[in-house]
DNA sequence: TTATATGCAAAGATTTTGCACCGAT
DNA sequence: ATCGGTGCAAAATCTTTGCATATAA
């Protein structure tokens, strides 16, 4: 289970394994991403009501560090979003219509990271493609859609 | 002049060309880019003291409204910045060393948008791609910067 | 046991808003 | 002369912090 998983890495950093952590932990697990510390809050006060937002605040904060989770503020007004920073989640499509955010793997970004290499000089470390428009499902003449 | 140009966009949409917004539009101008709101305050307030806070933020939702000027929060902690909004400024290169930010029009960009429609069924509006890392000045093995 | 982490409440920082007055058209 | 825009001050949001207490190791 998630719980087992964020114990060891954070006792792999020297951290402790508290209640705050590990529901904070299984809240980014669950949802798909993207959630503000308000929703994260709101999913670990359902577990335990005890825990105070200024220990979501930190605890995110935490993981920041330890780049486990991810922040974002994508076309946010006001509060930032987090979720689980898996390396592979590179590039954001979010839809105007029905405002899903899709992860995608970038074959693309690689090809980005050569482009800047040769064209600009520039060493990409981190590369963030966010792209609004509208998905396949909300698209007004989307005859090809493929099913998932 | 800056202020002309802003004028008659305002006016062109039925919005008045007052004290504030003129600054606020020159303050942006005069800058390469990306501006916090007291930054734009305080460049504002070296031509005109008596103008608040409130209008620079008023002005910037107008000028964010009239798609004159983007708002972004990359990698900003607390604090959005804006800067004007050239359909052309679709990439942004973030170095981690010297802190600078360039900006790229994208052949690129054109790329991404016909991977997205056939990859991923996804109609691109707007693309933006954050990039941070090294630029070619801070690059350790940098032995080919063309100088601009 | 003991250092780390937490809850609580208060402070900070940034942005928004209500209202009476000012000024661009 | 109007009505949109502004200054001011107060409120709203989101996030951080100090400190005494609780708890993981």
């Amino acid at each position: 289970m998630a719980s087992d998983h964020i114990a060891t890495l954070l006792r792999q950093h020297g951290h402790r394994s508290t209640v705050p952590r590990r529901l904070v932990w299984d809240a980014l697990t669950s949802a798909a991403g993207h959630l503000t510390a308000e929703q994260i809050a709101s999913k670990v006060h359902a577990e335990d009501p005890s825990v105070n937002l200024s220990s979501v605040y930190r605890t995110l904060a935490l993981f920041s560090e330890l780049h486990l989770v991810r922040e974002s503020n994508l076309g946010t007004d006001g509060g930032s979003r987090w979720e689980q920073a898996h390396p592979d989640d590179q590039f954001h499509l979010v839809c105007d219509s029905c405002g899903e955010v899709q992860h995608h793997a970038g074959d693309l970004v690689e090809g980005v990271r050569t482009h800047l290499a040769t064209e600009h000089g520039f060493t990409a470390d981190r590369i963030e493609l966010v792209v609004t428009g509208l998905c396949a499902s909300c698209a007004p003449f989307s005859r090809d859609i493929q099913s998932p």
